[in-house]
DNA sequence: ATCTATTAATAATC
DNA sequence: TGATTATTAATAGAT
């Protein structure tokens, strides 16, 4: 880098090598801590000098929780803090036991419903777990299904009262016209309701187009099987 | 370092940050390298992005012997008294951890079998197809259960009418050996039942074993909650 | 350690 | 991504 550039090998006199060993170090470290800062990562850098000596750095946190970090990422063996006790051995067994088991009994769900015969060749445990996913799923599909529809009732309930306040005020503006030009009622029809077929223009404080509010309603019949 | 001194803090740009990251890094590394060629050391360095990708350099070596070797320096005393040492653990961990990926899948692809999606983000049309599915379904694994259960109960009836006419042949031939040779009738028991144990052999035409049928019960405690 | 002539790294830019 | 370039940073060798 300065006055003549350096080969890569070994430095052979051990004076250099010590100097250069010191001063790239610390330029190492100091690199590795701006990197760290610079763009949110974690460093870990451990060195042994050529006669043992250890220098290390680590950044956000320790040492010890970035090499157990390391360890769980790179999903290698050994361990950091030392390995577990009896009963959490004991544990770790159950759990994948347990684990085993559940993705046992979701093939073979899987397997059901992708038209092999339903349920021919589960055991009875499997079946009664299987039948209690499926009611607590069924659950929650009912509850958001009742939610969905009491949504709907509302905005429906809503834009009832709007059309009939619509209703009433248009009925009493032909009224009040029929009154003023003697005009002969017929616009108001046996039902009651108002025909907006045969209206002319007015000023009317009610919008007659209804907005539909936004709704999960995907054009159901509303087939009230709940 | 170049075109403006830089800041020793994140760089909030995402992209400048990724760009810094990916360039440091690698000088980073490349440093290292160099001073381990040049000064005869050891070094590993371990590098976690934000998003938490893994880079790793090990000179002479590997990752796994500096930290093992890094342990020893420290003074840290491995602790492997427990039940299984820190490799097992480790790799119990790495096992719950990939099941769990797998249920994860699962259960997705369950999601997806059955109507496209969490109930969340379904319509009410989609939510009544998907209940009637799962009505279905249940149906057939209760009809399932009926079965596996009616099967066990026939098996069990089977067994008992065996064992009992067993038991009556038994004791016949008891009552027969007692007055062929003038012995008490102790052998058969206050409940009526024959006690094998202190049987001798003979011709029974009723085997003493029965042979457990196959069946679909998979050890079950038999929770009749149909 | 400190200094300085050089080389290496790299931020900004395309 | 991959180059280019103007700057800054690192550093080998000398003191």
């Amino acid at each position: 880098m300065a006055r003549g550039k350096v080969q890569l090998k070994r430095i052979e006199n051990p004076v250099h090598r010590q100097v250069t060993f010191c001063k790239r170090r610390m330029s190492l470290l100091k690199k590795a801590n701006e990197l760290s800062v610079l763009c949110d990562a974690e460093i870990g850098i451990i060195i042994f000098s050529t006669h043992g000596k250890l220098y290390e750095l680590a950044t956000k946190g320790t040492m010890e929780g970035l090499i157990d970090r390391y360890k769980t990422a790179c999903g290698d063996a050994h361990s950091t803090a030392g390995g577990c006790d009896a009963n959490q051995s004991q544990e770790f067994k159950q759990e994948i036991s347990m684990l085993k088991k559940e993705i046992d009994l979701l093939h073979k769900s899987l397997r059901c419903m992708l038209g092999e015969g339903i349920a021919g060749h589960m055991t009875l445990d499997e079946l009664l777990v299987l039948e209690k996913h499926l009611e607590m799923w069924m659950y929650h599909i009912r509850a958001t299904k009742m939610q969905i529809m009491f949504q709907e009732i509302q905005s429906l309930k809503n834009k009832e009262g709007i059309l009939k306040a619509a209703n009433v005020f248009l009925q009493e503006k032909i009224l009040e016209q029929n009154s003023l030009f003697d005009v002969s009622p017929m616009l108001v029809q046996q039902n009651g309701h108002f025909d907006a077929g045969q209206m002319v223009a007015a000023d009317i404080p009610y919008p007659l187009t209804v907005q539909y509010e936004h709704s999960n309603l995907g054009g159901s019949d509303m087939g009230f099987s709940y």
